[in-house]
DNA sequence: GATTTTTATTGACGCTTTGCCAATAGCCTG
DNA sequence: CAGGCTATTGGCAAAGCGTCAATAAAAATC
């Protein structure tokens, strides 16, 4: 029972090892799975997963930083379309996107506090704000602090909106697509009182 | 060095440990506290903690539920106003009684699938279900299941809007309750399409 | 093509933590 | 004051994690 050991390039394994891990994280919480089932999975050696991530956590955080990434093509023409109407094709393009992609992202919502340190909640962070600036540019907005906080407490209402119509069934995709439109135009629509 | 111990009620030892524990969970991450830890910060074995809880996380899901709740009390009184004024009423002692009591509600956000299997989402989400029963309570509105949804997704944006404020510091209070009161009022009022 | 160098990969050791269970000792009852 | 009930303790065995020197697959050198 000696298979012959591979060599692979840093990247490669670091990526192999990530993709196996996300596979065992879909079905099982952080904590019920251990060092050895991650690396039995990727096919490797326990100590292998310590010498590129060093610690189980950090695993972990690189595997929620390569799974929360939006896919930055083709958001679809907008051109001569008003503001309700481009927020509504910007709403229905991120909920399709959340639907294959970004899976991560709406279940990971407010994470930090409880599990780890703040990693993980500056992880989230840092996907709502790459949404929040997408949805700007998306609008055609100029792109102020006080536009962009607004649409991250936005953007934890369009996870948790996701999240009723993907998982829960609560909701039809249409329900959705109506509500977030409504509540994005009115928020991008009140001055700065 | 043989401190004498003292036998407490069941109730009176379970709450003391789960308040202990709570303040450890406040500064540091679940995974990161130790069952050590959170027996000597009680006063205690470690063995009792499994005997009242059996589990470690078991433990911390009861602080969550014993943190998450949010005060029965005192709603202000609301008679005469319109559905905007309630709204706004509302908002402010929900926004205030995160300040002090529900902490930990505006901090675990979709904390899931994550830490544990979905017991911790299934306590997050009961706490939402109670906020949005209080809300329609509120503005005396009909308790049908469309509207106990949007408020439902609706207090994914309370809670992020309260870390904004709270903890972010990038929004004021009345900034924050502007925005809300807002788009509460928007949900509430908009027919099932 | 053989040897050396490089470094990706392994396996095992020690330490901490967990869960469990029999033993201990407060408090109440009679 | 004796006896029983049970809250509480302490230690044991198993498991998991981080670390590090040893191994061997490629690449480099001649």
């Amino acid at each position: 029972m000696s298979t012959t050991r591979v060599r692979l390039s840093p990247q490669a394994r670091r990526q192999l090892i990530i993709e196996s891990a996300r596979d065992l994280y879909g079905d099982r919480p952080y904590e019920d799975v251990s060092l050895q089932e991650l690396a039995d999975a990727a096919g490797v050696a326990r100590g292998l997963i310590s010498h590129y991530f060093g610690d189980k956590r950090e695993l972990f955080l690189a595997v929620m930083r390569d799974s929360v990434v939006m896919p930055q093509d083709a958001l679809p023409d907008l051109v001569g379309l008003d503001l309700a109407e481009r927020a509504r094709v910007t709403i229905g393009w991120i909920m399709d996107a959340a639907t294959t992609y970004g899976q991560a992202w709406v279940n990971a919502s407010g994470t930090a506090n409880l599990l780890g340190d703040s990693d993980v909640q500056t992880i989230v962070d840092d996907a709502d704000d790459r949404a929040a600036r997408l949805v700007l540019d998306a609008l055609d907005l100029e792109d102020t602090p006080a536009l962009r906080i607004r649409l991250r407490t936005f953007a934890a209402m369009v996870k948790s909106t996701c999240r009723e119509w993907l998982q829960r069934g609560t909701l039809t995709r249409e329900e959705s697509l109506d509500l977030l439109t409504s509540v994005l135009v009115l928020i991008v629509s009140k001055e700065t009182a």
